[in-house]
DNA sequence: AAGACGAAAGTGGTTGA
DNA sequence: TCAACAACTTTCGTCTT
């Protein structure tokens, strides 16, 4: 019945929660891209993620994002907390600031004395000046709140939008930005995360929630990918099956036949050259068919953003190459 | 009437001299 | 820098269901 119990109570519900999560992501690392096995090891001294089964090395830069959990003392290792918000790249101080509030209460909750109010609102007024104190802060503040919007426009993951603000901080860094404007290089570095993170939008799409145009950020982004070196294989057409099957409302299965057909047509080159969009289309057209839940050549066009011609041509072609024969 | 098909002409981007 | 070129789009007429 004491209140200190249920307290403990909670916060031991809490720490479990937590625990699951923990154990959840550790579980959510893919398999092994060489051999297929989950065993999967993360090398914290090289930083490196390693199969563990063949010592393929999946990833060489990882970075742990989760909270740095060395305990000194007993007290600590029960809490196992520290304070404020993670860092972040989304925002121009990393998200680093603590601020001064404006409700005029002490630490315990008592109303501070008309004199010292006076030296708050000073404080305040500086820590406001201070934190976005020059031009290139300004520019970074501002591009990063566009990086946002733009983000949640096309409804993309945090996590492509920290990529993308770590690019677009490398670019600075090397002085890219100089000559181009900025909303491009925003878009460019958007584009680019997106590619890295396996789920490509078009760059159609980026520039539909763009002030700029999809020459401009095509430009930009060779560029910027070329000047920082980014690795970035062409796109697979497999990448945009899962998002145009979701936006026309087909199954899983669809998705697997889709994606099957795709990796046939790449290992005999048939995918090289053309559009990838262009490929997803009629690979998804064919399985639909095949999977009876046929949608009709104008719906995928549609949201695969090719024409209908495309997605015939590129079927025709499928269909003959792979010997997949399609009865209507 | 809607969807599929194919021909022909036009467009934007890459490549090689 | 320019022409050649392949992929892709647009447009339109015809055929099928």
């Amino acid at each position: 019945m004491p209140e200190v119990e249920r307290v403990r109570e909670v916060e031991k519900e809490k720490e479990k929660e937590v625990e699951k999560k923990e154990i959840e992501r550790e579980e959510a690392i893919e398999v092994c891209p060489e051999c297929g096995s989950p065993r999967i090891i993360r090398d914290y001294k090289r930083g490196e993620l390693v199969c563990q089964d063949c010592g393929y090395v999946i990833e060489d830069r990882y970075i742990d994002a989760g909270p740095e959990w060395r305990a000194f003392d007993s007290e600590q290792k029960e809490k196992r907390s520290r304070v404020g918000a993670p860092v972040t790249y989304t925002i121009h101080d990393k998200g680093l600031s603590t601020i001064i509030d404006w409700s005029n209460k002490d630490f315990y909750g008592k109303s501070i004395s008309i004199r010292n109010r006076a030296q708050l609102f000073r404080l305040r007024k500086w820590q406001r000046r201070i934190r976005i104190s020059n031009a290139t802060e300004r520019n970074l503040a501002f591009a990063l709140s566009e990086l946002d919007r733009m983000a949640s426009a096309l409804g993309l993951p945090k996590s492509v939008r920290e990529t993308a603000a770590v690019i677009y901080r490398k670019a600075i860094e090397k002085n890219l930005i100089r000559g181009r404007s900025i909303e491009g290089v925003v878009a460019a570095a958007l584009y680019a995360a997106c590619r890295q993170a396996g789920v490509p939008r078009t760059l159609d799409e980026i520039a539909q929630y763009s002030r700029v145009d999809r020459k401009e950020i095509g430009r930009t982004y060779r560029f910027i990918a070329r000047e920082l070196g980014l690795k970035l294989m062409p796109t697979s057409p497999a990448d945009y099956v899962p998002r145009f099957c979701a936006a026309l409302g087909l199954s899983g299965e669809v998705q697997k036949k889709a994606i099957e057909i795709i990796k046939k047509a790449e290992e005999r080159e048939l995918t090289s050259g053309r559009g990838p969009t262009g490929v997803a289309a009629a690979a998804i057209y064919i399985a639909s068919i095949l999977c009876g839940e046929r949608r009709t050549q104008r719906e995928v066009a549609e949201v695969a953003g090719v024409t209908e011609v495309t997605i015939r041509n590129r079927y025709k072609e499928l269909a003959e190459k792979l010997g997949i024969e399609i009865i209507l």
